[in-house]
RNA sequence: GGGCUCGUGGUGUAGUCGGCCUAACACGCCACCCUGUCAAGGUGGAGACCGCCGGUUCGAAUCCGGUCGGGCCCGCCA
């Protein structure tokens, strides 16, 4: 029986028990798995941090009657070395005190080496699906991308910013928008906080933000999701656009290389690997229509963009000839690209874009901008636009804009190629698409 | 918005050109056995009327129509 000392004992993590061995501890966490033998019986705990086992006497068992998995216990014992136990440690002469009792049954099995649910059965019991190891080890890594992301930056003075997703205007115009009542009048969730960044490059010259974006279109695949998280840059004083893709790849190269370094046995359970840089290939539009034709035989030079079976035979093409995973295509038609995409002053049919394809899939989207204010109002009168309606856009713009240009992430999307993910929903933690809402 | 496909106990599946199905298997759940498991093992048990509605038929999980839901492709994009 544990002593009165022992159960004021401080909590100790799964993974740190081999530093107490011979001492008297407190464990406390979730029921794992319980493997009941009779005479000897097993409890395995999860924290945050791993698993631990612990050893009951047949009367130690009895507070867990009825008891399902996932009940959130504290236990307290000593810690023994045990090779048997596959930690090398264990806990023994443990007592058991139950914190949260959990009676019914889960909706599939936790602590199985195979996860099995459906997608969809997940989905809707994602709250306590995402406890399953793996997709812990997902999201974990999730979170170390982002802080990827911040610290490159950071280290390079961008100043992280946040501007409202709740906007007056639709940011490109479109119709893809979610309207929302705003107090009588009409006002969008943003589609990306595109024009903000820009103004927010007047002040700062870099600056970044991580948030939400949200599309209203009805789309039906595997790669896209009515909300994602946006990891958005943008950068002033660029000579050209090709700055913009030098920071982004090494931006890409050091947010992996974070999350393999901060957690790599999350990165081995999910699967996570340093993808393939190489000598990324920047191909243009028109170039990569004739590759498509010269290799696989189909002409799309009427197409204004690229279809994803495009964009699978050009992450192709890289990875067999320039052994990368990552392609860039740059020059789309300007017609096919938002109004602030600046054109190629010496072939202004073509812009100064960029799509970054991540083994066939469009991963990132970005450009160099229209920074003077006259060729702005030019071009929006071109695309029938109303000027009123982008007046604190303009502003800034007015008021003397540097050259400048950036790009977004689409962050479920980078971390959906990293763990090999097959559905977009897999690496989003409450995915909303057309049907789904909740939880 | 267009096309294809699937819908069986808590979970994953088998059965689906009609009748041996009063629905099978694995996992989970319940009971008992087992002093060392770690996807434990053994024995026994509970649990679905086959998404829903209607039709065809002597007879339907199995055929037809509708409907709801899931998945995938295309469009669109991140």
């Amino acid at each position: 029986m544990a002593t009165v000392a022992a159960r004021t004992a401080q909590r100790v993590l799964a993974s740190d028990l081999a530093q107490h061995t011979g001492e008297q501890v407190r464990i406390e966490g979730w029921i794992h798995a319980i493997r009941k033998f009779g005479a000897v019986n097993f409890l395995v705990v999860r924290d945050r941090s791993g698993m631990a086992q612990v050893v009951l006497e047949p009367e130690d068992v009895a507070p867990l009657d009825g008891l399902q998995v996932e009940t959130v216990v504290a236990v307290y014992g000593t810690v023994e070395e045990e090779p048997r136990a596959s930690h090398g440690v264990e806990i023994r002469h443990a007592r058991v005190e139950v914190i949260s009792p959990v009676t019914d049954v889960l909706p599939f099995e936790l602590n199985k080496k195979k996860f099995k649910p459906t997608l969809d059965v997940f989905l809707n019991n994602a709250p306590v699906g995402l406890r399953y190891p793996t997709r812990q080890a997902t999201f974990r890594l999730y979170s170390d991308l982002l802080f990827g992301f911040r610290d490159y930056l950071d280290h390079r003075n961008f100043v992280e910013i946040h501007t409202p997703t709740m906007v007056g205007a639709a940011t490109e115009g479109g119709a893809n928008v979610f309207q929302l009542d705003y107090f009588g009048r009409p006002a969008y969730l943003a589609q990306s906080p595109q024009l903000y960044k820009q103004i927010m490059v007047g002040v700062f010259e870099r600056v970044f933000e991580i948030g939400p974006a949200f599309r209203a279109e009805e789309h039906y695949t595997v790669r896209h999701l009515n909300e994602y998280n946006s990891l958005d840059v943008e950068m002033a004083f660029i000579e050209s656009f090709h700055e913009v893709m030098d920071l982004l790849i090494e931006l890409l190269e050091h947010m992996v290389q974070t999350a393999l370094e901060r957690h790599p046995h999350d990165a081995e359970l999910a699967g996570m690997q340093m993808p393939r840089f190489g000598e990324v290939p920047r191909l243009k539009f028109r170039d990569a229509q004739r590759m498509i034709l010269e290799r696989y035989a189909e002409d799309r030079s009427n197409d204004l963009d690229l279809s994803p079976q495009d964009e699978r035979w050009i992450g192709e093409w890289a990875a067999e000839e320039f052994k990368s995973d990552f392609v860039f295509v740059t020059h789309y038609p300007t017609s096919k690209r938002a109004f602030y995409t600046l054109p190629d002053p010496e072939d202004p049919e073509h812009s100064l874009s960029f799509d970054l394809i991540f083994q066939g899939q469009e991963l990132v989207s970005g450009s160099q901008r229209v920074h003077r204010y006259d060729q702005l109002l030019q071009i929006m009168e071109q695309r029938g636009m109303n000027p009123e309606s982008f007046a604190g856009y303009l502003q800034a713009f007015k008021f003397g804009m540097p050259p400048e240009g950036g790009f977004a992430i689409g962050s479920e999307r980078l971390l959906m190629r990293l763990v090999g993910a097959e559905n977009l929903r897999e690496t989003t933690l409450f995915p909303r698409d057309v049907n789904r809402l909740g939880p």
